[in-house]
DNA sequence: CAGAATGACTTAAGCGCTTCAGAAAGTCCA
DNA sequence: TGGACTTTCTGAAGCGCTTAAGTCATTCTG
């Protein structure tokens, strides 16, 4: 910078201002610094220094539970961080990607304390993770999604619990009475098998928890105690990883008429083992899918499923990131809302 | 850091080397520091100006040809990711993703100039992406993922051309001889309808040429001029969004017996439109994609597709980023094979 | 026991920019 | 004509850290 200064025989203050300011200075004396910079080869002010000047980096650092392949394999993250980063975007701020290290549920705090970001979104972190608590002593602003709430920090929610407690509904009024629920990982170390009530009512993860939580009371409601409901782990996180847990809990004699399941990626592997089983869906199973992935309107059957507006909570999100890099004070929790779409997969017992 | 440097009594360097260089100070002298940090709420030195004075940021710029919704929906790109992100982790580096502005084939210039990133990967940009050009301006240097190779920066391609021969050898194999080609974008404004050979051979993207002269050569060999291969555009990049032209595809009369499909994506909407119009797949179209995704393994029929080894690839990239970082000089271009995975989607004829 | 080697810390020169408080020169208006 | 404004540019103080070179006291070594 000091070079183009001395080029066209100006300040160092000079040039920033032809980069930052164009008010600042007359338009052709901007066009003089500009060239003379082209000429030199200097492309603009180097970003770093930049942020340290005005302690502002430009990025959002977000906090994933897994790997990237795992932690995209839901089209929910895909379609939210979307969402966030088309609010965010214009006014210059871009994501850095922040995986978990597979053990703590979260990245790792040292990851956290040399990020470059302005600010932390979390996206479904396990409760308690190591990195929330490296936010917080780092100082950073944080916005957390789809977890319990955080003291002096934002959240935003699904109506999880109600959501789910509607796609019980649905499969009650429908007059199923053996329904099995297909649950995401809920152990700290998956073992991908039936699960207690205790158990299943202890995930590390918020959302896990609201909706286990949302099936359980609605069934129960409906005569159907928690005793009566085989619950079962996924064996891993996608779906080929699915299968054998939808083996297994469609192995259970007497077989249930219906699933609940967590995901629509949890359904699509229930329905696709139920196949392979040689049993129809509806006709001999109905399965219930959680999220609205694209996929499930596309599914064979098309997937009744509980569906959560993913780019309205991206969006919110990103207001929220927006607010409080302004300074805004942090608004209370919120939450968007879940509603059952009725589909072909499922059907009268 | 001087706040803590005077609490304990020592010099600011001393503070630092507690952190970056353990062994420069003794043990004890070190406890002390990160009590004394600690104590005052001190969390560590602040990575901006870290990465100021060192001219390291730890980030990865990750430049994407669309929005990530779009970008992420397709899996190879989070396997990609996962694997590169995978080698890069230890080392501390994180992935700054910049999405597309929709209209260049890349992120806008102005984003690379700002981004603190000491180097840029480039995934599959539309050719002549001005962010190619902006970091050249700028100097970062460069990996390119499927895309042709540029002087000066590294790149890691897959054998595309090679890969869609043997698809297309596969189905001339079978004894198919009415075989349609179901592309992706190729128009700079996509329009969803048929292409003319001359626009097929003139997309943007790398890749989709490799691709599209694969097939159209050894549809040639094979006695099938390209005059008599229909060729369609996706009209969208989801499966949703290509379902029309899958339609307009399998509405030509006579009706191809077989369909090369330029991803797995285009492929599930392709077998997605046949049912919905009665045919059996393979019965009464065979359909190959290209790319392996998970996904193709338990669609139902399961997909013969084209396999490129996208971990194998992601690392590759991720060790010449690391390779280039450490100063290493630009290694020759390499490429990944692929490989024809047969399964259920293809019959004779 | 002198001189070399080692260990533990400090000094100070940057890293490349932003921005506030002026200074200099020109414009306006009564 | 002269004081009050404007416009345009400059000076210099940071932003918070790293690191090469240097100081000083101790420990070896032959």
């Amino acid at each position: 910078m000091d070079d183009v200064a001395d080029a066209v025989g100006v300040s160092r203050a000079t040039v920033s201002n032809a980069y930052n300011r164009p008010d600042q200075l007359s338009a052709q004396l901007r066009e003089e610094v500009l060239r003379a910079a082209k000429k030199i080869g200097y492309a603009g002010p180097n970003p770093t220094a930049r942020s340290l000047a005005t302690s502002r980096t430009g990025a959002i650092a977000v906090l994933l539970d897994t790997n990237l392949s795992t932690a995209f394999s839901d089209p929910a993250l895909s379609v939210t961080l979307d969402a966030l980063s088309t609010v965010v975007d214009p006014e210059g701020h871009a994501l850095l990607l922040l995986p978990g290290d597979g053990e703590s549920g979260g990245p790792r705090a040292e990851r956290i304390l040399t990020a470059q970001a302005d600010i932390a979104v979390a996206y479904s972190l396990a409760d308690g993770a190591p990195a929330l608590t490296a936010v917080r002593d780092r100082g950073l602003p944080l916005v957390v999604i789809d977890q319990p709430h955080i003291r002096g920090s934002a959240r935003i929610g699904v109506a999880d619990r109600a959501g789910a407690a509607a796609a019980a509904r649905h499969l009650v009024e429908l007059g199923h009475r053996r329904i099995g629920i297909f649950s995401a990982q809920c152990l700290s170390a998956p073992r991908g098998g039936e699960l207690s009530v205790a158990e299943a009512g202890n995930s590390r993860f918020h959302d896990n928890r609201e909706r286990m939580a949302g099936y359980l009371e609605t069934l129960a409601e409906a005569g159907i105690p928690a005793a009566d409901v085989p619950i079962w782990e996924a064996s891993g996180l996608s779906v080929e990883g699915a299968l054998p847990s939808a083996f297994g809990l469609l192995d259970r004699r007497p077989r249930p008429t219906a699933l609940l399941c967590m995901s629509d990626l949890l359904a699509l592997a229930a329905i696709s083992a139920a196949r392979q089983l040689g049993l129809s869906v509806p006709g001999d199973l109905s399965v219930v899918g959680y999220d609205d992935v694209p996929p499930a309107r596309w599914s064979e059957p098309p997937l009744t499923t509980v569906r959560q507006d993913l780019s309205a909570k991206g969006r919110a999100a990103g207001e929220l990131v927006l607010g409080l890099l302004r300074g805004e004070k942090v608004p209370a929790p919120a939450e968007v809302p879940a509603e059952l779409v009725v589909r072909d997969s499922t059907a009268p017992a």
